[in-house]
DNA sequence: ATGATTATTTGATATAAGTCAAAAGTTTTA
DNA sequence: TAAAACTTTTGACTTATATCAAATAATCAT
């Protein structure tokens, strides 16, 4: 039961921040084109430079680094996200992230370039940038305060309150690394011991 | 012995990122003021909305937020940086930190309601926002990363090199609270145990 | 300068979370 | 559908960091 993904979503999204005039719209649609990834296949291998963005329709990836052969979850990105390894695909340079999908996953996504036309030719899309990423921001400053002064219990209350429409769906393991602690806390914590 | 301040730092600044024209110097010009804080003033009392951003030309501001009635250090900010507090700037609503100088500290000010005025008439003033939120970014990733998976003492080196320029400038207790641990555990830390 | 306030260090003890090891449960694949 | 490969749980023990308390040290205000 493949649904074809429509541009529905990622219009939406845009137009939370900006209005998106007919000319606009129409540059976008002919530079986003539908990808699909099954659950556990690699979107992308920190050995390569991220030059795509993804915006997600339907599922979750999962953005992760290698520690002592380890992975580590940095975050999970649910539908009507972006995700990229942002550094790498701002500065164009290998960063250490990969990025993979927990379950099937539908998204649309941009190349690099494209989106640096989209920026050179429409100053509404530089505003779409910053007003979003203040979003993003704002997230990212709460995580660092729950991360600093909360116990692990605390850590995963404030995780399923954050992803309360994901949190289910992700893998314990993964959960605990995403927290800082181990497995065995995780597993613990949630027996309620 | 007081320095004037010149706007040479802040453009600076700016021309990091994007090109300057006359024009929009100018129109910045007219719009940035100078303002300095004495040790331990508070630049922004978290029960006010943040309407002024500041960029540091000399000193030390830090960011905290008080919890169980105790000040917890969010970050500093040193020469060259913008400090306001993010949501509350953004959204034009109150939120829950606190802005204090360190140390005697000179820096020059813009208004949101200017920065809104620059932002609607030069896009090159989105663009700027967009690329110097994205170096911010990278820092904030790094630092949850520090947070997770490294030792007290681990997160006072990462610290360390973080704020190579500053961070024997700031009281051992700010910093204790900014790692997300007890002063003793830092003091001793310190004296290598 | 001098007492008062504030910041830092040191010591003794408690505790949350880590580690290692193995068992139980779940999912994948051939 | 059974074996293999993962994932989660449980148990026993260890350790890093917190807590509480008190002693120094540094800074501030009169």
């Amino acid at each position: 039961m493949n649904n074809i993904e429509t541009t529905e979503n990622i219009f939406a999204h845009f137009e939370k921040f900006i209005k998106l005039s007919e000319d606009l719209k129409s540059e976008l649609s002919k530079r986003i084109k539908p990808i699909v990834f099954q659950k556990g296949e690699l979107v992308l291998d920190a050995n390569n430079i991220s030059k795509k963005s993804y915006f997600i329709n339907k599922g979750i990836l999962r953005t992760y680094f290698i520690k002592d052969g380890k992975e580590i979850s940095e975050y999970f990105s649910g539908i009507n996200e972006w995700v990229n390894s942002p550094k790498s695909f701002m500065q164009r340079e290998k960063d250490i992230y990969y990025i993979d999908a927990i379950e099937n996953t539908e998204t649309f996504f941009i190349n690099v370039n494209d989106l640096v036309y989209l920026f050179d030719n429409f100053p509404e899309m530089e505003r779409y940038a910053r007003l979003s990423m203040g979003t993003v921001f704002g997230h990212f400053m709460e995580r660092i305060t729950s991360m600093r002064f909360t116990s692990a219990k605390e850590r995963y209350n404030h995780f399923q309150k954050n992803y309360s429409n994901i949190y289910h769906r992700i893998p314990l393991g993964m959960v605990a690394s995403y927290l800082g602690i181990t497995q065995e806390t995780l597993s613990r914590i949630r027996a309620g011991k």
